[in-house]
DNA sequence: CACCGCGATGTCATTGAGTGACATCACGGC
DNA sequence: GCCGTGATGTCACTCAATGACATCGCGGTG
């Protein structure tokens, strides 16, 4: 069976552009059709019109296809840090990045939530979602301290913002009325403050 | 080739006993020699005196082998929580599981620096490690809602104890000098209740 | 004592992820 | 009209992981 009725398009290119693209969405549909597991990296470049190894070349593996965009999330996050005075205090930097990522994510609550449903549902998918996240703290951190925040410090509100963004998403992406996620992920800040001052 | 001259001994029945462990320490060598990507299943077995098939009959994956421990280590510290009288605040109860986990990995130094350095140095296992830590915080969230703690309130303790655990035994593990893994957790836990005061 | 069921292990076959090496071929420049 | 380049295909391979079935010592049981 040749292939150029699906990939080759005339004046386009030996074959469709985008296939990057394709990929995704092809893997975010069969993983919501099927579950992760039940996809092979087979299915999804078939629906793609590429073979197997094209998708490995696009995608360092099978999760990754779900997680590519955080990269980006990572640089624009730290950007945000960049505004920030370096008089702030760390936890109120930390609070600046935090609403820059809440209006990067919190603009498409379907598209969040179905992601959100797909990598529930797989342990693998869920080791890999919590080590985006830390690498986004460790980067975090690190800026921090070169901007005069202690070490210690420097950690914790890192590691911190984390815990108060995994607690606010959570409750953005299930709950029943559609909020802001700005205002959650805030919400959720102030709690902290008020729980850490409790003894 | 025969086995028996490894795995045979006269009255211990067909196999010597103990597989599950010795697969464990022949992984941990391994992987502290060649490092984890670089050992197989069947170098491990081998080591070991059993087939690759007998691996996966103790441990599910091959990172699991480092982790398994992991389960122990959930029970106790929520048994922990258990001690802790129902009125004490969500941060006063995370604070005494954080303790009962430092007695627990704060005994082996010199262990947990070998386990620290197999694990940061891959990103499948650092991933694994995150996820047990966030089985942990799961646990101890739904522990703390069901004594009474607020929805949010318990799942922010939850994933802030782990925001000051990773921060103390990253600091612990790493320090020249020989401290005590509790104390370095009190002590981040204290400035994490400064850190949120501030503004 | 001979037989039996059980449990731990071995053996074999298979699927699917992931990778390296090399071939192909349209496009764009020269 | 030739050529280098980049994106893709093809092929071969390693290894993780799993299912099915065989093996065999042990501890009873009659």
């Amino acid at each position: 069976m040749s292939r150029d009725d699906i990939t080759y398009t005339l004046g386009m290119g030996r074959w469709k552009p985008g296939a990057g693209d394709r990929l995704r969405e092809a893997a975010l549909s069969l993983y919501l059709e099927r579950g992760f597991e039940q996809t092979t990296v087979a299915d999804i470049a078939e629906r793609a019109g590429v073979t197997a190894r094209t998708f490995f070349r696009y995608f360092a593996d099978k999760r990754e296809v779900l997680f590519d965009a955080s990269s980006v999330l990572e640089e624009k996050s730290l950007a945000a840090l960049e505004g920030v005075p370096a008089t702030a205090s760390a936890l109120v930097s930390v609070a600046a990045v935090l609403d820059s990522v809440a209006r990067m994510v919190g603009g498409d609550r379907e598209l969040a939530r179905k992601r959100q449903a797909v990598i529930m549902a797989n342990a693998d998918l869920r080791e890999r979602e919590l080590i985006k996240l830390t690498s986004l703290s460790a980067a975090l951190a690190d800026r921090l301290r070169r901007r005069g925040v202690g070490d210690i410090e420097a950690g914790l509100a890192a590691e911190t913002s984390i815990a108060v963004f995994r607690v606010a998403f959570s409750r953005w992406v299930t709950a029943a009325d559609d909020q802001d996620l700005q205002d959650v992920i805030r919400e959720t800040l102030d709690r902290l403050r008020t729980l850490a001052a409790d003894r």
